[in-house]
DNA sequence: CTGTATCCACAGTGATACTG
DNA sequence: CAGTATCACTGTGGATACAG
């Protein structure tokens, strides 16, 4: 999620503004965000602090809030009392499930030679 | 590359030690240095440092680090004056391409849907 | 219940200069 | 050429407490 939009990421060699970095889209929880609200329904902010490791209120706020800027997710504030408020994926947010079903297939698959590659190359 | 080892980075609801995260492969330059040695020839230390927004030494140094204890390259350092030192991806490295370009395909079709979004949620 | 308000620690990144 | 050494900055992420 933390993958730079520019797809590779390279420049122009005659390009010497330095400062002309691509847009990032997505932190640290983005991903986990995305595969809580993959199988369609709706969910409520405290129903995404708990398999989210019990982010803190304030960052899963910050998460959803780009998210939402991003056009990942929409945010459906209920007018009730308690308040409720729900959350779900855009066609967009959707449409990120797949690159991210790669990657996590790919974790799944080879995350045990990324452990064994560190532990060899501490000896 | 900042994604999580961990596919889904979602925890035991039972377990109630906080710092339990799961590892993460990859920093900000780790992709870029990928697709840079993704035709399979090696590429020296100065050669990546161009198509990479000039990358400092340090960062590009630390970054190739990373990436050899993960298994990810090699680093072969020729006996020879001037020093040269070349970089390689490995099988495990290679693997990484195929989700990695399933990324880069979803930012080449939508990134023009996410700078929208955050132009729209501007108004 | 759904957030804000503060404050803060630190990893990550970077600029610059120097070395074998 | 291929790095190392320092120093500094910044934003992300997080703890805790409080509010509508």
């Amino acid at each position: 999620m933390s993958e730079p939009l520019d797809p590779a990421m390279f420049r122009d060699p005659d390009c010497t503004d330095r400062a002309a970095q691509p847009i990032r889209v997505g932190g640290k929880w983005t991903a986990s965000v995305l595969r809580c609200l993959q199988d369609g329904t709706a969910r409520r902010f405290s129903e995404l602090r708990v398999p989210l490791y019990w982010i803190t209120p304030k960052v899963l706020t910050e998460t959803l809030r780009a998210m939402e800027r991003d056009g990942l997710l929409t945010r459906t504030a209920h007018d009730e009392n308690p308040p409720r408020v729900e959350y779900a994926l855009t066609a967009l947010g959707r449409s990120l499930l797949g690159p991210l079903d790669a990657a996590c297939d790919w974790a799944r698959t080879h995350g045990t030679e990324i452990v064994e590659a560190r532990e060899a190359y501490g000896a």
